[in-house]
DNA sequence: TGTCTTTTTGCTATTATATAACAATAAATT
DNA sequence: AATTTATTGTTATATAATAGCAAAAAGACA
């Protein structure tokens, strides 16, 4: 799915939910929509900065935290760095993402199953989850074959 | 199980596998044996100078890197806190967290159900999983029922 | 024991990540 | 138009983690 189409169909979500997708909110979206990988905040600021120059760490993080409440983003946790999700507009289960150590590539799965698992197991704890983070580390197909 | 008889056990692994339990790496061991909860680097760098007053980031930062490899400690990602493992003598399973919002409290369980699904939900994509992050995050038992 | 090597520590500085606080502006509401 | 609410600009600061290099300690070995 390429920038303009994941962007058109936020702009549809936003409309539907009534939020403000502001022209920060804009840029931050299509800067992260153009990356392939993951992206740290500081390296997104300074490709926000050649489009707008007085951009500052606030900006950056208020809109990826906007991004992030609706579902557009995803924070990597384990390697503090943000990616875009290709299918906010489906549905909002939790995501486990594979992050390949070798090539830095991402990939972002969603298994309602495992989701069942990790949520049933907890509750087996008396514990209810609001939010989950799976992130598996390892090689992705491409650099495992190298 | 008590502060001292982990340290215990912990020294005994080292001792197995040749590794250098030194005083530093004991004293944070300890600290972090007597936390009932996940503390966070700096925190418990504060309460080492008590003891030594000469302590550095690098200083716990190195401890708890040591801590860490020996599979004595976990590092929470999503909170940037590290906590005792309970379970180092026994195996060396990947470790699902989850983390009560209200009181702080972090429960650390083991499947290996858990473990072998999201190995395979991988391996179905490719990928090759070297380490793995669990930590949910939510109401613990007695949070739940205030 | 004395020498060499490796590991650990001490220390200073710096980098990286993220938020607080408050005024100014813009948008939505009435 | 006036009021309220949400967003942005700006400065400063908090929080988390690492780099680099010299000194010291521990282990290896002739």
């Amino acid at each position: 799915m390429n920038a303009e189409s994941l962007l058109q169909q936020a702009q549809l979500v936003c409309q539907q939910k009534g939020a403000r997708f502001t022209k920060v909110r804009e840029q931050v979206f299509l800067l992260l929509a153009n990356h392939h990988g993951a992206v740290g905040a500081y390296d997104l600021l300074a490709e926000l900065k050649e489009l707008e120059a007085a951009a500052k760490p606030a900006t950056i993080y208020r809109a990826l935290d906007f991004l992030s409440k609706q579902g557009f983003v995803h924070k990597i946790e384990s390697i503090n760095a943000f990616i875009m999700c290709h299918h906010f507009g489906e549905c909002n289960h939790p995501v486990q993402l594979l992050i390949c150590d070798q090539c830095g590539h991402v990939e972002e799965i969603q298994s309602n199953n495992f989701d069942l698992a990790l949520r049933t197991m907890a509750e087996t704890n008396g514990f209810t989850i609001s939010h989950q983070i799976v992130e598996a580390h390892g090689s992705c197909k491409n650099c495992t074959n190298v």
